[in-house]
DNA sequence: TGATATTGTTGATATTATCAACTATATCAT
DNA sequence: ATGATATAGTTGATAATATCAACAATATCA
């Protein structure tokens, strides 16, 4: 059998989350990766909810919840209910929270760089829409 | 910020382990994703010690030691002392683990089809060479 | 208005991952 | 040959990630 693609995928997350950690690690906070994510998404997304961050990392909301909680009880984020819904919180960066994010975008682009490097436009394009056709074809 | 390519594969992995968990509870079995890898890689490993399994999962020999003592328990494979080398244990397959690689190749198949449909080889070798260099570039 | 759906929280638990300490065996330099 | 160092594997402790079910509050829709 020749080995499936995934295996390959595996080795490649597998090294991604170490680096990731290690620069995790080296700013000395309470926080591990899936919170770094979610801090990418607040950032990118126009009043961020909890609903959005279940939604783009597809993840379960049950641990997005205790995500969203744990940067609560840090400080770096708050929330306050929609107008619209009341159902919805809002999330935002506090002081703190919007200082720790320059940080972390910084690494991210550092980490996203040394990931890339050696590889054309042409083979990232490819690669993306490969990717992207995957996960439609496991949807 | 345009999204770091790695939200994609971050996506692509998660809805893997979804699918590759459906299967595996269809099969019924106390077994979970890893314990799966590790089977297919005892499979494709002439002699395989679970050092092997180490190098090619890059995961912890702590993690690899407690996936193999499962499947030893659950009666899947059994594990001999290399003459050679009196530290490694040499791992194969019981009859009922042979029985099962078989079930588990066929359902990987599967998902490995499913997973590249309306793909072409030039996208899946580009694809493949990028994921490689990438893992390379994170080392 | 009542039925149904959505958003978010919490409890319980499973799965995956990490690190340190340890045993046994092997290897290597002297 | 012996002692230092390295490797293979095990175990304990714990952290990080993920899943599912039950629930409260609010929204939507018939």
């Amino acid at each position: 059998m020749d080995t499936p693609i995934i295996n390959n995928l595996f080795t490649l997350m597998q090294r991604y989350r170490m680096t990731m950690r290690d620069v995790i690690n080296a700013n000395e906070l309470g926080l591990n990766a899936m919170h770094v994510r979610c801090l990418h998404i607040i950032e990118a997304t126009e009043a961020c909810t909890a609903n959005d961050i279940v939604q783009k990392m597809q993840r379960d909301k049950a641990q997005v919840a205790r995500l969203v909680k744990d940067l609560m009880n840090l400080g770096f984020i708050e929330k306050n209910a929609s107008k619209e819904d009341k159902r919805r919180f809002i999330l935002s960066f506090t002081e703190s929270g919007s200082a720790l994010l320059m940080k972390l975008l910084a690494a991210q682009k550092e980490i996203n760089n040394s990931l890339c490097k050696g590889l054309n436009k042409a083979q990232l394009d490819t690669f993306l829409s490969v990717v992207d056709k995957m996960s439609e074809n496991l949807k």
